[in-house]
DNA sequence: TTAGTAAAGGATAAAAAGGTCTTTTACTTA
DNA sequence: TAAGTAAAAGACCTTTTTATCCTTTACTAA
């Protein structure tokens, strides 16, 4: 539904409304070791980022990422839009070209009410607010296998 | 979150239980044109189909594929399981590694309902009843741009 | 019993997604 | 103002997914 590098725009965008602010920038190499991601690709998705206005970046020594008051008031949709576009998400969950409520896909209105439901809240909350909502539930935003027995878990 | 590939074997397979019968087989040509589908890559896909005793076919003249009583009796949980594994269902939807009730993702539990009640409905219906529902309510199974003026749609 | 039909098999190609590397540019601070 | 740091830019590589083609096999019916 999503491709890869929109989870690594989404959590890492997350990631910086969480542990950065002008004052304290951080780099590709540090988020990328904190969510667990290939550093190069991160690289090039924070470029495209920076250029869609969704997070800031300044060069050289005490540079790196960060996001600005307006960045933070942008939606995990423009995030999404900025990488993938929002059809990826809202096309049907069957490929069916037109599927809609006059025309359902043998799905449809199950898929549906999940995408509203979705799709809702990536847009109606901020990164910011997003992100704290985050640290209140003490989410852990990593692709890493965190769990102490991680044997069990795929791969 | 399902692969092209598991979207054009869903909708045949479904094509096949609405259209087909022993006597009455269907060559891949003739499927492929009904959903628009290409149509040596829906070839690939039912050699796999028929190899996993979802469908079944016959060569020569008036062969074709079909339904046995025995496949109309599986689900579409064995038709993904079949060709993308059902983990590319189960996944969490942000691609974090462990992600559940105890540490969930920033939209665990939206999406967990989702994927509870879609794979409910594509394990609990057999292929047959499935395709029932469809043609009772008159669904299309198309990948085609049907509507009258397709020019507003996409493509 | 053979001519024709349709799937199976296997090799290959094209496109997209994911990932890497090297050089350049901008900035900072000692 | 020079040395060092970190992002930007752009060229490239790899893997996976999607798609095509050609030959072989199995079957049917005239």
């Amino acid at each position: 539904m999503l491709s890869r590098a929109s989870k690594y725009a989404i959590l890492s965008t997350l990631f910086l409304a969480e542990h950065s602010s002008s004052e304290k920038k951080i780099s590709v190499k540090l988020i990328a070791e904190s969510i667990d991601v290939p550093s190069p690709f991160l690289a090039k998705l924070f470029q495209q980022l920076v250029r869609g206005k969704i997070i800031s970046s300044s060069k050289g020594p005490h540079g790196g990422f960060y996001l600005t008051e307006e960045n933070s008031k942008k939606n995990v949709c423009d995030i999404i839009e900025n990488i993938d576009g929002l059809n990826k998400l809202n096309n049907c969950f069957l490929g069916l070209n037109e599927c809609d409520s006059k025309n359902p896909c043998p799905v449809h209105f199950i898929v549906e009410p999940f995408k509203n439901n979705i799709l809702g809240k990536f847009r109606d909350k901020t990164i910011m607010e997003f992100a704290q909502e985050i640290s209140e539930k003490g989410s852990v935003l990593t692709l890493k296998d965190i769990s102490p027995n991680s044997s069990k878990t795929s791969k």
